[in-house]
DNA sequence: ACGCCAAATGCAACTTAGTTGCAATAGAAA
DNA sequence: TTTCTATTGCAACTAAGTTGCATTTGGCGT
């Protein structure tokens, strides 16, 4: 993604463009894995941000729906930019999350509406409004 | 479930049987969500358990496949007895969790490994060994 | 270009869930 | 009953994230 590209996002979701925003928003929009705030404050470690105001810069793209977050297994969260700002990633209401058992590392990829589907409706009473898949196994580069 | 099955249980497992154990594993079959380790403190706060000690028998528990856990949203665990030990509740491999928007509840439920299927070969290169689907929406009781 | 002000930032202190080390205790096998 | 290992309880600790507050700054109106 060009350089000139990112304020632009920040812009549309009318958020004020700053320098740990645009850090941020690149940081996620280079890596093709969602990532933890360690993840991220270790790559813009050189720019000494305050640990408070990534959280916070984290939680407003997640608000205004420039990202999304995943809960890992370890009490953490993860963060993944979503479809309309990276072509690569998936959209919000129906997609899979991919773990790789041996890295770690978190993958997320749209999924078609079909394979949900038959999910949803094996209960009865229950409304689901919502699909989340989580995949555990190894992933192309660790095989 | 008779009393004098939860000790049975423990033995199979070849946990030594304790106040403890006995309580825990009594609560979790009684309950119809998963619960966490806060549920389970509160409801048996009459018997004054250190809270080390409840962590380590969920954990004992779990290792031993007695009961698995899930992550809640808010970077905590949940706990739910297996299938073998509660006919109403799913078996590890392949199980849905339904959480309620409304009541945060989550329930756990057994789902044929043909909804799984056509998701686990969606994605060229990902091994997949393990599928979990989450469900977000508004249970019986909510609606 | 300038000033204003709400929004954003940085720092310190705090919260919450869960973990570790260690000494004391208690199941259960012999 | 004795013994031995697993289990328990307590205190101190860790890691991730949050809150309060004073300071700074982006971007709008003039």
């Amino acid at each position: 993604m060009k350089s000139e590209a990112i304020p632009a996002i920040l812009k549309k979701y009318k958020l004020k463009v700053t320098p740990v925003r645009i850090a941020v928003l690149r940081v996620l929009i280079d890596s093709d894995t969602a990532m933890s705030h360690a993840d991220i404050a270790q790559l813009l470690s050189d720019q000494h941000f305050d640990k408070v105001t990534l959280y916070r810069t984290l939680s407003h793209f997640t608000e205004k729906g420039i990202v999304h977050k995943v809960a890992t297994e370890d009490r953490s969260w993860l963060y993944a930019v979503l479809a309309e700002n990276n072509a690569d990633i998936a959209t919000d209401k129906t997609h899979a999350h991919f773990i790789c058992d041996d890295c770690d590392k978190i993958f997320c990829f749209p999924i078609d509406e079909g394979s949900g589907q038959s999910v949803k409706s094996m209960k009865k009473g229950f409304l689901v409004k919502e699909l989340e898949i989580r995949l555990h196994g190894v992933c192309p580069s660790c095989q």
